[in-house]
RNA sequence: AGGCUCGUAGCUCAGUUGGUUAGAGCGCCACCUUGACACGGUGGAGGUCUGGGGUUCGAGUCCCCACGAGCCUACCA
C-alpha cells in the first residue's frame, strides 16, 4: 500500500480535524473516581470581552503542555475551562458597541442592557471556546464554568453574607477613586499611575482681618473651591502666629481656618497647604482629624457641581484653566513652576481618576492576609519565579482594605437591602420580604454590583462544587498548580489564596507559576486598545498552531518577558516541517520495505515498542544503542525542566534531539540498512526506527499535539488505537542508558566531521568519494572505527579508510589531527600549502595561548591547594590534550615548511 | 520616592548552585537543486559577556558604583 503524504507540512489541512476530534471523543473528561495521582489545574478564566490574545496563547500552551504531559504519565488529570464575566471591562465593550449604534445604554434601562450583555457574552464566549479548541487546549468541556452563572451567583452571595456576618465586609463613607468616564468607584489596584509633566500653582490666600496672606501651592487648582482649611506645620515659626486665624478663600469668598497639622512638610512648596478633604486622600485624613467640613465640588462625570460657585457646570480641566486666569486677574497667583507628578488613571478608560468622598462597601483585608502570608512562608504554596514571592510578601504585609462595590450594571448585585422607613441595612442570601428591624415592606436593594475579582477569587473551589462536598472537590481540591501572568498576582492570585484558606481551610493550589508577558518589539505590554496586540489565530493560520506553541514556549524562560519575533516563528515552523518529513521518509521507505513482503505490523505492535532497542546478531547496533541513550538523556532533561516550569529548556532539548540526533545522524546512518539485502538486519532496523519514532512523537506530543496526533495515526501499528494524547509518555528506561555508546558514537561523529572539514577546505568535489587514512595510538579507538567503517565511509563520502597506529602528522597531503587521532585524505592534487599554513598558524596560536594559560594556572600553588581535585585533574588532562595537539600542529607546520 | 528585572555574537535570546575552549535559532560567507525535507544538507566566519571597582585560587555567574532599557509599588500638596 503506497502512502500519500504531502511534501511540506500544511497545518491547516490537519489541525481543525484533530481539534474537533478531541472534543467530540471527550478524551479529556476528568473522572474523580478513576485511579491515579491528581493533577488538577483550573484555567485563569478569560474575560468575555472579545477574543483571546497572544498572552492567552502562551498561558494556555503552558497549562496544556503540563496537563497533557501529566495525563500521558498516568495522572488523574483535570483541566477545567471557563470564563470571567469581567464586570467593568465587558460593560465598557458593550456600552461602546451600543454607542456605535447610536444607543445610550442608560436610556435602555438596566434589564434591557443586561440582556444585551448576555447576548454579547454568548458571542464572545463562543468565540473564545472555539479559539481554545483550535489552539489545542485539552480541557474537560463538561465542566466549563462562568463567574456569573446562576449557580456561581448563589455562592457569591453566600460568601458575601458570611464575610459580612464575620464583620469583614462593611459599608463606609470615605475617600475613594472615582472614574468620571466609567462612572464608578475603583479599587486602588485599578488605578494605574503615570508620570506626567504638570505645574505647581502658588496661590495667595488673604488672612481675614489683617493685611497678611498665606501662599499655598497646588497641582490641582480647581479643587480649591472645596477647600475647608489651610494647614501649616505647628513647629513652623513662619506661620505659628497664624494658627487659629482665618483666611478668605479666593474666588469663593469663604472664610476657612488656618490649622496646625504635623503632616505638613515645611520644606515642600511654601510650607502651607490648602486642605480639600473631599478631593485628596491626605486632606481627607487631615479633615477627619480636625473635624473639617467635606465639600464635594464635582459631579459624577467630572464637571464642577453646584458647590463650585461661578464655575458650576464647567468641565474640571476647563475650570482649572479659568480659575488660574481669574486668580491671575485678581493678583492672587504668586507664581507657577513646572512640576512632574504621577497622575492616577483608570486602568480601563485611561481617564484621570478623581478622588471623591463616597459611601461604598469594603472588605477588611488584614485578618484575611495573615494566614495567606503564613501559607506561603511555610511553603504550602510555592511561588515561581522566586522574586515574585518577595513581591507577594511585600504586598500582603502592606495590604489595605478593598473597595468592593461598583456602580455598574454587569456583575453580581450586592445582596444588601435598605429599609425606606428606618434605614436599616439588611444583608441576606435571598431577597428579604420585610425589614428585620421595623417590619416595613418598603425595601430597596443596593443598586451596585461587586468588583469582578470578588467572584474570580472564589474560582478554584466554586468551580469544583463548593460549598457542597462534591467528588470533584474531594479529588481535585486543592488544585495542583496555577499558571497565570504576573500582572494579576495582586488582583487575583493573592485573593484566591486568602479566600481559599478562609472558606475551605486549605490552600487553593500548591504552586503558582507566574509566566512572562508577551511584549511588542518596543518592549511594551501588548494591548488591544493600543492596537499592538497580536491575534493568535491569524498567526496560527500562517505558521501553524504547533509552531506557535513551540515558539512561545521556547522563549518562555521564567522571569523574563517575551518579545515575539518572526524569525523564531519561521524556525518553529521549519521544525514542524522537519518532523513531518522525517515521518515522510519513514513512510516512503516503508512502502519499499513492505513490497519485500515483510509483516511489519506484527513486528512493531504497540507492546513490542517497549522492548526496543532490538538486537541484531546478539547485539544492539551502536547507532540504536546511541539513539536510545540520547532519548533517555532527553527525557531526563525534559522531566526536570517541566517540573520547574523551565519550558524553554524542555522544548530546546526536544528540538535538539529530534533534529540533530534523530534526523541528522540516526536517519542518515540507518538509511542503507532499511532496504538492504539483509532482511533480518532490515527488520531490526525497522523495529528500532519505529520504536524510536513512536517514542519521539510521544515525547513531543504535549508541545505539538496536532502534528504528533496526525503522524501517530499514520504509523502502521496504530490502526486500532484512538489517540496519542492518551498513550503513555515514554519513560527513560534503565537499559536505554548507555554512556559507552554515547562516547563511542561521539567519536564517530568527530571523525566524520573532521573528514568533511578537510574536504570542504580542499574544495573537493562534494560528490566525489576519496580515500583516506586514519591513525590513532589508541587500540580501542582503532577498533571502534573499524567496527563502524561502513557508516563512516558513507557519511564522510570516502572510498576507504585505512587504519594504522603511525602518526600521520608528518605525512604529505591533507592531514587534520586531534589529540586522539589523525586523518589524512589521499588525494592526487597537492595541498594548498599557503592556505593550510595559515589555518595551522591560527590553530597553533589558539592552542599555545590556551596551553599557556592552563600551565600558568597549574603552576599556581594557591590554585593547587584550594581548588577541588576534580578541577585540577580535569585541567591537567585538558592541558595534556592541548599539548599533544599543539605538537602535531607544529610537526605539520615544519613538514609543510611554513614560515 | 522605594523595589524588581534586564543589558552576552549583526538580530532575538539561553547560560541551575562561581570551575577547564561562553551556547542556540535566525542572519551572514562558501559549497551542495543528493530519491524525507531548500521550511533542506555540509563546512565556516563572528561575542571576552554595557563601563568601572571589589571578593575569590578562579567571575558572564557574587558584592558595590556608574550608564542605559523596562516593569511594579507609593497619599508628599
Amino acid at each position: 500500500m503506497a502512502r500519500e503524504i504531502a511534501k511540506a507540512y500544511d497545518p491547516q489541512q490537519i489541525e481543525g480535524r484533530w481539534a474537533e476530534f478531541w472534543v467530540k471523543e471527550n478524551l479529556f473528561r476528568a473522572d474523580p473516581s478513576a485511579p491515579g495521582d491528581r493533577f488538577a489545574i483550573v484555567i485563569p478564566p478569560p474575560n468575555v470581552t472579545g477574543s483571546l490574545h497572544i498572552g492567552h496563547m502562551l498561558n494556555h500552551t503552558e497549562i496544556d503542555i503540563l496537563t497533557r504531559w501529566h495525563r500521558m504519565r498516568g495522572f488523574n488529570t483535570l483541566y477545567l475551562p471557563g470564563m470571567d464575566h469581567a464586570g467593568i471591562s465587558t460593560q465598557r465593550v458593550v456600552v461602546k458597541k451600543l454607542a456605535d449604534q447610536g444607543i445610550d445604554y442608560r436610556a435602555l434601562g438596566r434589564e434591557e442592557f443586561e440582556k444585551k450583555v448576555w447576548a454579547w457574552k454568548a458571542e464572545s464566549g463562543g468565540r473564545i471556546n472555539k479559539q481554545m479548541e483550535l489552539i489545542g487546549d485539552s480541557c474537560d468541556w463538561s465542566r466549563e464554568k462562568f463567574t456569573l452563572s446562576p449557580e456561581y451567583s448563589r455562592v457569591v452571595r453566600e460568601v458575601f453574607v458570611r464575610l459580612y456576618e464575620e464583620k469583614l465586609i462593611y459599608r463606609d463613607t470615605r475617600l475613594v477613586n472615582w472614574c468620571p468616564e466609567c462612572l464608578t468607584v475603583l479599587s486602588d489596584l485599578e488605578v494605574v499611575h503615570e508620570e506626567r509633566p504638570g505645574h505647581l500653582w502658588y496661590i495667595r490666600y488673604p488672612v481675614a482681618g489683617n493685611s497678611e496672606s498665606v501662599v499655598v501651592a497646588t497641582t490641582r487648582p480647581e479643587t480649591m473651591l472645596g477647600d475647608t482649611a489651610v494647614a501649616v506645620n505647628p513647629e513652623d515659626e513662619r506661620y505659628q502666629h497664624l494658627i487659629g486665624k482665618k483666611v478668605i478663600l479666593p474666588l469663593m469668598n469663604r472664610e476657612i481656618p488656618i490649622i496646625g497639622d504635623s503632616m505638613v512638610d515645611r520644606e515642600f512648596g511654601t510650607g502651607a497647604v490648602k486642605i480639600t478633604p473631599a478631593h485628596d486622600p491626605n486632606d481627607f485624613e487631615a479633615g477627619r482629624r480636625n473635624r473639617l467640613a467635606e465639600i464635594d465640588v464635582m459631579t459624577d462625570d467630572g464637571k464642577m457641581n453646584a458647590n463650585a460657585g461661578a464655575y458650576t457646570g464647567m468641565d474640571r480641566f476647563a475650570a482649572r484653566k479659568k480659575i488660574v486666569q481669574d486668580l491671575e486677574a485678581q493678583g492672587l497667583l504668586e507664581k507657577i513652576t513646572d512640576h512632574a507628578l504621577s497622575v492616577g488613571l483608570c486602568e480601563r478608560s485611561r481617564t484621570v481618576v478623581e478622588p471623591r468622598i463616597s459611601t461604598q462597601w469594603f472588605c477588611k483585608m488584614k485578618p484575611l492576609a495573615e494566614p495567606a502570608i503564613l501559607a506561603v512562608e511555610r511553603g504550602e504554596i510555592s511561588i515561581v519565579p522566586e522574586n515574585r514571592r518577595e513581591e507577594y510578601f511585600h504586598w500582603m504585609r502592606n495590604i489595605r482594605d478593598w473597595t468592593l462595590s461598583r456602580q455598574l450594571w454587569w456583575g453580581h448585585r450586592i445582596p444588601a437591602w435598605y429599609c425606606a422607613d428606618c434605614s436599616e441595612v439588611i444583608v441576606a442570601r435571598e431577597a428579604p420580604q420585610k425589614c428585620a428591624k421595623c417590619g416595613a415592606q418598603k425595601l430597596r436593594q443596593d443598586e451596585d454590583v461587586l468588583d469582578t475579582w470578588f467572584s474570580s477569587q472564589l474560582w478554584p473551589f466554586v468551580t469544583l462544587g463548593w460549598p457542597d462536598e462534591t467528588p470533584d472537590l474531594e479529588k481535585y481540591y486543592p488544585t495542583s498548580l496555577l499558571i497565570t501572568g504576573y500582572d494579576i498576582l495582586f488582583f487575583w492570585v493573592v485573593r484566591m489564596i486568602m479566600m481559599g484558606l478562609h472558606f475551605t481551610g486549605k490552600v487553593p493550589f500548591h504552586a503558582v507559576y507566574l509566566h512572562s508577558l508577551v511584549r511588542t518589539a518596543g518592549g511594551e505590554k501588548m494591548s488591544k486598545s493600543k492596537g499592538t496586540g497580536l491575534d493568535p489565530v491569524a498567526l496560527n493560520e500562517k505558521y501553524g498552531t504547533d509552531a506557535m506553541r513551540f515558539c512561545l514556549t521556547s522563549m518562555a524562560a521564567p522571569g523574563t518577558d517575551i518579545v515575539l519575533s518572526e524569525d523564531r516563528l519561521f524556525g518553529a515552523r521549519a521544525f514542524a516541517n522537519k518532523i513531518w518529513n522525517a515521518a515522510r521518509f519513514l513512510f516512503v521507505n516503508l512502502d519499499k520495505f513492505e513490497e519485500g513482503g515483510a509483516k511489519l505490523e506484527a513486528l512493531a505492535a504497540p507492546d513490542t515498542r517497549e522492548k526496543a532497542p532490538y538486537a541484531f546478531g546478539g547485539r544492539v547496533p551502536l547507532i540504536d544503542a546511541w539513539l536510545f541513550a540520547r532519548l533517555a538523556d532527553t527525557l531526563d532533561v525534559v522531566k526536570a525542566a517541566f517540573l520547574t516550569y523551565r519550558f524553554h529548556e524542555a522544548v530546546q532539548s526536544i528540538y535538539q534531539f529530534f533534529w540533530n540526533d534523530f534526523c541528522d545522524w540516526y536517519i542518515e546512518w540507518i538509511k542503507p540498512e532499511l532496504n538492504g539485502a539483509n532482511r533480518e538486519r532490515a527488520t531490526v532496523a525497522w523495529q528500532n526506527l519505529f520504536a524510536a519514532f513512536d517514542a519521539a512523537l510521544r515525547l513531543l506530543h504535549p508541545v505539538m499535539p496536532f502534528l504528533t496526533e496526525e503522524l501517530w495515526h499514520q504509523l502502521p501499528q496504530r490502526a486500532g488505537a484512538k489517540s496519542i494524547a492518551i498513550e503513555r509518555y515514554p519513560e527513560a528506561r534503565a537499559e536505554w542508558r548507555n554512556s559507552a555508546a554515547l562516547q563511542e558514537f561521539a567519536l564517530l561523529q568527530e571523525v566524520i566531521a573532521t573528514v568533511r572539514a578537510i574536504r570542504a577546505d580542499m574544495k573537493l568535489d562534494p560528490k566525489k568519494r576519496v580515500a583516506a587514512e586514519f591513525s590513532s595510538g589508541d587500540a580501542k579507538v582503532r577498533s571502534m572505527i573499524a567496527a563502524n567503517l561502513d557508516g563512516i565511509l558513507r557519511l564522510a563520502l570516502l572510498t576507504e579508510l585505512a587504519i594504522s597506529d603511525v602518526t600521520l602528522a608528518q605525512a604529505g597531503g591533507a592531514v587534520r589531527s586531534t589529540s586522539l587521532f589523525d586523518i589524512r585524505i589521499v588525494h592526487a592534487e597537492s595541498v594548498n600549502a599557503a592556505a593550510e599554513c595559515a589555518r595551522l598558524k591560527k590553530e597553533q596560536e589558539r592552542l599555545a595561548k590556551n596551553n599557556a594559560s592552563k600551565e600558568k594556572q597549574l603552576g599556581d600553588e594557591t590554585f593547587l591547594s584550594r581548588a577541588p581535585e576534580k578541577i585540577v585533574q580535569g585541567l591537567k588532562a585538558s592541558l595534556a590534550e592541548g599539548r599533544t595537539e599543539l605538537a602535531k600542529i607544529e610537526e605539520r607546520r615544519s613538514q609543510l615548511n611554513c614560515s
